[in-house]
DNA sequence: CGAATTTGACCCGCGC
DNA sequence: GCGCGGGTCAAATTCG
């Protein structure tokens, strides 16, 4: 479990120790800190957060040579997604149980992922990304066609398969492959104006997290004295640019990396915490982020993402009360 | 009229 | 080697 704690990489493990300056951006850490501290629990051993890091550290500091950001989005592995998950949610959602891929497992679906949704009142399922639709093929023992659908944006490779589930007609199952090189159009569009507030977001959590939940919360707040500590800010991970800094709103391209504006240190936390964001925008769709937040979902309360089938590499569960426990007895 | 969708043909991997 | 099934291509068609 540590080795899959460190696995998940720097970023969570540095968005627990971070400690922000202002009160916003500290309500907005404590929840953050509360998902790691969730892990922690779910560890049932003592490992300090320190130590981790160092882990983490000696990981990148090891054979591989830390892997440049176009390497991160050819080889974005389920551990990746299991982060940005971890990281993202805010509104109870939270993965239940992550199928890791078996050693041996074909590369070529590291990069697939699978959802089960409600299709909207429109029949379809918007995630946020134009997609153009090149294929429909009937499969066998389904009664249902399977649509093929490729990102629209030409330098994007990411695709989509969607079906209608057998057993309901409503639900869609949706298998993404590859992933996106650009952010979602809702990224530019009014609605995110209205982005969650940590305050907010704090209020939504205490009305829908599971009792369980709140008792691993309550324990963490009790540790936290162990994990506010400040992160040198040279720590910080690399930063992609963020779309609404250099791009208008026709642009789509591959945001090139590079390195986290000079700024107060302030300006600095508020970038990191965004490009987990950004991060996160590539591999789950939006609806998967934040499916209280964004209007343009019909979601019904007591919407799910379920796993559709074992034999994909990857798939991700996300009920609204979820078990850390259940992490590590799969370690 | 350009863009998006439809749909039959083609390709390829896999099991027998 | 052959057949089957899934994925992709590309011409035809539809749509805005």
């Amino acid at each position: 479990m540590r080795e899959l704690l460190v696995s998940y990489g720097k970023g969570l493990i540095r968005s627990i120790l971070k400690k922000p300056r202002s009160q916003e951006l500290h309500e907005d850490m404590l929840n953050r800190n509360k998902s790691g501290m969730n892990l922690l629990e779910a560890l049932g051993e003592e490992v300090s957060m320190e130590e981790l890091l160092q882990d983490c550290e000696a990981t990148e500091q090891g054979a591989a040579p830390p892997p440049l950001p176009h390497n991160l989005y050819s080889s974005l592995t389920v551990g990746d997604i299991e982060s940005a998950l971890l990281m993202g949610c805010n509104d109870g959602y939270k993965p239940v149980s992550v199928e890791l891929p078996e050693k041996g497992v074909k590369a070529k679906l590291e990069n697939k992922y699978c959802l089960r949704m409600k299709a909207c009142a429109n029949g379809l399922a918007d995630d946020g990304y134009k997609w153009r639709k090149y294929g429909q093929k009937s499969i066998k023992n389904s009664p249902n066609p399977r649509s093929y659908y490729r990102c629209t944006n030409p330098r994007c490779s990411a695709k989509k398969q969607v079906e209608r589930s057998i057993e309901d007609p409503e639900t869609l199952i949706i298998t993404y492959e590859g992933l996106h090189l650009h952010y979602t159009y809702s990224h530019f569009l009014p609605q995110h104006q209205d982005f969650p507030t940590a305050e907010n977001q704090a209020t939504k959590k205490t009305k829908t997290l599971p009792m369980a939940l709140h008792t691993q919360i309550s324990k963490a707040k009790q540790r936290q004295p162990t994990v506010e500590r400040w992160a040198p800010k040279e720590q910080l991970p690399q930063l992609q640019q963020l779309p609404w800094e250099n791009h208008n709103l026709s642009e789509f391209d591959m945001v090139e990396t590079q390195s986290l504006q000079e700024g107060n240190e302030e300006e600095g936390l508020f970038y990191d915490a965004q490009a987990s964001q950004g991060l996160l925008e590539d591999v789950v769709p939006l609806m998967v982020r934040q499916p209280c937040t964004s209007a343009r979902y019909s979601i019904e309360p007591s919407y799910t993402y379920q796993a559709s089938s074992p034999s994909y590499s990857s798939y991700l569960c996300l009920p609204q009360g979820f078990d850390l426990s259940v992490l590590s007895s799969m370690v």
